[in-house]
DNA sequence: CTGAATCCCTGCCGATACTG
DNA sequence: CAGTATCGGCAGGGATTCAG
């Protein structure tokens, strides 16, 4: 019989190197996706920057308990990996605005994605 | 200007509750997803289960640097979350065959979404 | 306002050894 | 073969404090 052939490589393209991975490598990219989106918060940053562009005292206002420590890391990581963009506001008092990159507007899907299997899997509601 | 509405709950369905999640929390569908998929190893031992049924030791020979301790760790875990089931064959030596179940097989899109995230986020090749 | 520095505590994961 | 028990290192993240 046809050997069960769930790919997790691109469609219609051979495995790639990366679906043969023997270990965790950091140039996986399920994982490099995976890390983008890794630490506590992050996702719900991303989901409020989904919704427009926020300054870093919104962002602490809308995510009540979340600590600035945390929130600076957040945006800090989220920006080096092409996420987020830095823009610092002329004025005072010194504000700074934070919006996605494309790249970071196109985890829209992947967000979806994670949403609509753990809505499924819920049993309540 | 209409504002970006870039919403992370089901299309055509309007924010649920969990869109508005102010803090991290377990009943938050990306977070079961993410919570499903938290830990190393894990995404490796759903690619392999992707592509059929698996024994123990059959993971352990393709997943060589992952210990015996982690790899009963995250297929318990797995099966916690509905994703893997167990199932014991007779006779001897004592084996068990894990294998996804239709919740399990269903993780197969979002890893694609991850995978393609990831490879498009890439620098290299 | 927007962070960075420090402290501390917890949880993950690897290594090793042992059991049914 | 298929796990469990135990220990230790280390990174994540919360609270607090300080700085540009």
């Amino acid at each position: 019989m046809a050997n069960q052939r769930v790919c997790i490589a691109r469609p219609g393209l051979p495995d790639g190197p990366m679906g043969e991975a023997a270990e965790p490598s950091p140039s996986c990219p399920v994982e490099i996706t995976l890390a983008a989106l890794r630490g506590r918060w992050t996702t719900l940053v991303i989901r409020e920057l989904l919704r427009g562009d926020r300054t870093f005292s919104e962002l602490r206002r809308i995510l009540p308990r979340l600590s600035d420590k945390v929130l600076s890391e957040r945006l800090a990581h989220l920006a080096d990996v092409g996420v987020v963009d830095r823009h610092r506001l002329s004025g005072w008092p010194p504000r700074v605005r934070y919006s996605l990159t494309p790249r970071g507007r196109s985890l829209g899907p992947v967000l979806q994605a994670l949403w609509d299997w753990g809505r499924d899997s819920r049993v309540g509601p």
